[in-house]
DNA sequence: CGTCAGGTAGCCA
DNA sequence: TGGCTACCTGAC
């Protein structure tokens, strides 16, 4: 087992926040699937245990490689926010692989986390690859390109996602990736949404999570509820909500969203 | 049983 | 541009 120091940092708090979908916690540890990587990590106060990964996928991955209070003070706008950052403290946008994320978040349409979790795990176990990991069998990520049976996609309960997900595995190959990682946000954002079943909500989940965009502002039904309720007032759509998030909390609007989100979410408001 | 989800596309005014 | 609604499926 392996140990990295950590401050500002909350493992739980942070794989619990709608990011990623393929965890499960056994045996006091958090077993987290990241494209061909299967880890396990517990964090008791200041050490952060882990094992699986090295510590520098680990550091990258759930970006411990950054000054996080220099972060929050940058986001500490007003009395909401620092409310949520009271009590989200340690919550990090992690870096993800934008393949996984993307098939991850196409899943995610009028749909809810546990569902989302199994269409991702079904679509692992059918088109991914097996991996024996701490006596557990586990699957990796399909690779890209690999995605390419529409019944076996439909098995995986994906719905009418299932069309979606297959053409995106056929636009999203190693290339056409690095092309738009490789673009400033907004481009990055158009680009994407070319893609069927992609708007601008899954754009940004995208661009926040994985391409490192953290003025991506993602507007699901809930941020627009708080938004709504905390800073705009009437009706705002969602270009109205983007605009306000990003001239107000500027280029980590993204992570202005995650606290505020993460925070209605833990006081149960609905 | 209906209703409803962490959205999007397609259609219509 | 702005306002509908259908869409798979699982969970109340």
């Amino acid at each position: 087992m392996k140990t990295v120091l950590v401050e500002d940092f909350d493992l739980k708090q942070t794989l619990a926040s709608g990011q990623i979908f393929r965890t499960m916690e056994h045996d006091g540890f958090h077993y987290v699937l990241a494209g061909d990587h299967a880890f396990k990590a517990k964090q008791d106060g200041r050490k952060l245990l882990f094992d699986g990964v090295s510590r520098t996928f680990l550091l990258d991955f759930l970006r411990l490689d950054e000054d996080h209070a220099f972060t929050l003070r940058r986001i500490n706008k007003d009395a909401h926010m620092d409310k949520a950052i009271a009590s989200c403290r340690g919550l990090r946008i992690m870096r993800q692989d934008p393949w996984e994320c993307a098939i991850s978040f196409l899943c995610s349409s009028a749909s809810n986390i546990p569902k989302i979790r199994m269409n991702l795990f079904a679509l692992s176990k059918s088109f991914g690859e097996k991996i024996d990991y701490d006596g557990m069998t586990f699957y990796t990520f399909p690779e890209q390109g690999s995605i390419n049976n529409l019944r076996k996609i439909r098995a995986a309960k994906t719905g009418f996602r299932a069309d979606y997900i297959k053409k995106a595995n056929a636009f999203l190959h190693e290339d056409s990736i690095a092309r738009i990682s490789d673009l400033p946000y907004s481009l990055a954002r158009q680009a994407l949404m070319r893609l069927p079943g992609i708007g601008g909500k899954i754009a940004d989940c995208i661009s926040l999570f994985s391409l490192d965009h953290l003025q991506a502002f993602p507007v699901d039904t809930w941020v627009r509820k708080g938004m709504q309720e905390m800073y705009l007032h009437g009706k705002p759509n969602e270009k109205e909500i983007t605009r306000f998030a990003q001239d107000y909390f500027g280029d980590l609007a993204g992570y202005a969203q995650q606290y505020l989100f993460q925070y209605r979410r833990m006081m149960g408001k609905s």
